[in-house]
DNA sequence: TTTGTAATTTAGGTTAGGCTAAAATATAAA
DNA sequence: TTTATATTTTAGCCTAACCTAAATTACAAA
């Protein structure tokens, strides 16, 4: 079920107040955070409750559910993907991106979140130095492995290379397997270690076993 | 004075279906432009009128004012700059963007249109080939003629199509017939206007007339 | 010149997300 | 244990953007 663009604020709100879901938040805490009346509040907690992301007793305040938690955490996601975005690609400086963050946080598009996150080369941190959940909302680092080290039939990422020497680049530009490519091993030959990946669903190419050493990948 | 999303989507749509303002509007035209009902459409025309962006007469359609047609532009400036960030940074495919971009172009700040412009070099022409109006409504516009009115051994550049729905997109694709693409006429079959061309110096496809019509190209 | 029909507007209702004022509840203090 | 007070909820109202049904208007055909 969907959240509405004041009703994902709000949870998020509500889970930087209960410091990720450890405590309870009460209303008027809430109303103070999002510049509303108390009274505005009580009608959205009941919507969230209804939505069961929040658990709400009447006069009690409220406690993010692990459903809630990890919609507000994607929410938080999209925000310092953006915040990254602005400061590092359009120089924006780190105390003026939290606004527009704040507005593009809402557009809803799970693969422009996917891409972007390659674009900027997987952040972790943004600007402020907030660490970036990743897209299960998770905040541990991923660990990343040689496209030559990947199982047969796995899927995963590009998202570095090891030789970044401009005939490497020219090389893995021209057979189209890209920084972000969304890769799945689809034959892996014993005789000499070779590979044949699917590139974004559509491309198939092939790669020698040196080639795919060089190219790390993150694991999905 | 400000306007909502939905009183920009209405602009938009007025302003395209107008032709760009040379012509008026019905009231069942906006209605079947934006998928909602002449009941709701006469409220929002009442509304726009009021902030002067539309001089609306009922029962008599509307006429985009000079201040609508500005706002309207700005909208679809931002529109199609977003456009050309998803496929030329993101690799989204051309017909994969209309969508978000949609949401994207209601995104408020003056400086993020401006930083995103230069961050992607001032881009004259969106990835269907329509031209980006500058910061001021001003667009550049090139002649543009059909594929299938063109004469035989003549060359050019598609850098457009009228018909931009994904299924024939995706056709495009399939041939090679990229916008940007450089193109020249080897044969027209005079039975039914199909043509042979040949794309970028190097590959040849066949297409029916009807296709054909469909691309807009920059003769040269 | 009248009239049938299509287009359009008006009237009144809905949902989301706000508000104020009044009522209800929890809790700390006496 | 009672009561004062702060917190929270409810009731009722507002605007934006939709809707349906009914009324109105324009216009073409007779």
């Amino acid at each position: 079920m969907n959240l509405t663009t004041a009703e994902e604020n709000y949870l998020k709100a509500i889970y930087h107040l209960s410091d990720g879901g450890k405590k309870s938040v009460s209303t008027n805490d809430v109303a103070g955070e999002m510049n509303t009346k108390p009274a505005s509040v009580s009608d959205m907690l009941r919507k969230l409750g209804e939505k069961e992301v929040i658990e709400y007793r009447k006069y009690y305040g409220v406690n993010i559910t692990d459903e809630g938690k990890k919609r507000a955490l994607q929410t938080i996601r999209k925000h310092r993907l953006w915040e990254v975005f602005l400061v590092e690609k359009l120089n924006f400086a780190w105390d003026e991106v939290h606004e527009v963050a704040e507005e593009l946080e809402h557009i809803q598009s799970p693969l422009l979140i996917q891409r972007l996150d390659a674009f900027l080369n997987y952040p972790k941190f943004d600007p402020h130095g907030d660490p970036i959940p990743d897209e299960f909302g998770d905040v541990r680092a991923r660990p990343r492995i040689p496209l030559n080290e990947m199982e047969l039939n796995q899927s995963g990422q590009i998202v570095a290379v090891k030789d970044s020497s401009a005939a490497f680049l020219r090389y893995l530009d021209k057979v189209g397997a890209y920084i972000g490519a969304r890769i799945k091993v689809l034959d892996k030959v014993e005789f000499d270690g070779s590979l044949e990946i699917l590139v974004d669903q559509k491309k198939n190419i092939f790669m020698s076993k040196d080639v795919a050493g060089n190219i790390l990948v993150l694991q999905s």
